[in-house]
DNA sequence: CCGTATTTGTCCGTATGTATG
DNA sequence: ACATACATACGGACAAATACG
């Protein structure tokens, strides 16, 4: 289906293309419907991203498409090579080490203004995802608590307050997911360990303990890194999704 | 001039533009060339970027110019209006404060890192530098201490031996360079505490102590931010540069 | 408020480079 | 090694929106 008409729909109110249109440019409806593929998993991590494909695939011309690669390489999901084309970004374990390093320093900062400024209504929903996360650690649901994670770390970086922050720690959050994300804590030891130390987190938020919040979720972050690590030695569990293309 | 010989110039040989044109899209130079003139400041903050300018000027078509405007866009350094075109973008004290609170998350985790793995050549570098800096402390020289300032902190992202750490790093210290840059440093006691600061993180990196440098390069930001602001409220210092265009 | 000029948004054709038999 | 097929890189034309007189 062509990007006009798919983004209205899922803004709302079905039939209104003319107002997305009106107020997004085609590039941006194109990087956004290419991000989200990558982000779903939909697109495997170094699938080779043909430009004249989703011009079909989006009824759209290939200059919006080849505005929206320069987008998404500068965003750190896919990689360029000259004359060649565009690939998903494949992040190695090295690399995920030295990215973890820097999401543990930006979730720290998270943390200690969050304390600080957080808002009820925001502390409110925080609460309310811990709770549904130990819902889903009675029941072994990793597919509920993967998304529940996300939006966890989501709600804590808008607590924090500071749009820099913010848009930083996306682009990390998102290259990590790039990073066999399909095996992101399957083990239910790992789900409750995580599970302990997000409503930790919460209390030390609550209280407005900044220098302990911050401890906590950069410890919570190291923490993710060792669980994921020990994930991957153990017996590799079903894979989430069959990815559409691989390189 | 055209992009094509121009960056074949400054890549050493002259007269190869054929190889600089085999390794590199026109969109990337571009891209870079774009960048050069936000971050030397001939292109003010606020300032239109005309696409047909920048077509006549770099001897491109529009192609690669929009497609190096995504690329800025990204980065950070250039916002976009829909229909109405990309400017370099203004960061507002407010920005500038959050921006702060992020370098200084970034620089304590380089201080950490590069304590344990800075290798002698790299601190060797290091050393170099800080002399510099108090040559230029002495001659009160404000133009020579700004890009040693600049250089300091680059070699301190690279001896943290961390490519995600130093993308963000770099982009984020990009962005604060856009705000009020002509106003850095431009005052003697500034200079001189600001050297200070260097030498002890020098220190710290040299025993090796990463809990000491991590907590020294930490501070040495919020300082940096302190003293920008304590000189935005002195009466204003002559600009560096008269800026090419404003909005 | 309207018409014109300018600028941006989109599309497509051509050249060049790459992969494959 | 060569030729063919295919993908990308770049340029240029048309359409739509904005700015200006």
């Amino acid at each position: 289906m062509a990007i006009r008409e798919k983004e209205a729909e899922l803004t709302g109110t079905p039939g209104d293309a003319l107002r997305v249109l009106r107020e997004h440019s085609l590039t941006t409806l194109v990087q956004r419907e290419i991000e989200r593929q990558i982000v779903s998993g939909d697109l495997a991590a170094g699938a080779k991203l043909n430009e004249v494909d989703f011009c079909n695939e989006l009824g759209v011309s290939r200059g919006p498409v080849r505005e929206a690669f320069r987008m998404l390489e500068q965003a750190g999901l896919v990689r360029t090579e000259k004359n060649r084309g565009v690939f998903v970004r494949q992040v190695s374990i090295e690399e995920a080490n030295e990215i973890y390093d820097v999401r543990a320093a930006l979730d720290g900062l998270i943390g200690r203004l969050a304390a600080t400024r957080v808002k009820p209504e925001q502390l409110a929903r925080l609460k309310a995802i811990v709770k549904r996360m130990r819902a889903a650690e009675r029941t072994l649901d990793a597919d509920e608590y993967f998304p529940l994670n996300l939006e966890f770390h989501e709600v804590m970086a808008e607590a924090a307050g500071n749009r820099a922050l913010t848009a930083n720690y996306r682009r990390v959050v998102n290259e990590l997911n790039l990073y066999r994300r399909e095996m992101l804590l399957r083990d239910a030891d790992n789900i409750t360990l995580s599970t302990r130390e997000h409503e930790a987190v919460v209390e030390a938020v609550t209280k407005g303990q900044a220098d302990v919040a911050e401890r906590l979720l950069f410890d919570h972050v190291i923490h993710s890194r060792e669980r994921l690590h020990r994930a991957l030695a153990t017996p590799a569990p079903r894979a989430r999704k069959a990815p559409r293309k691989a390189a």
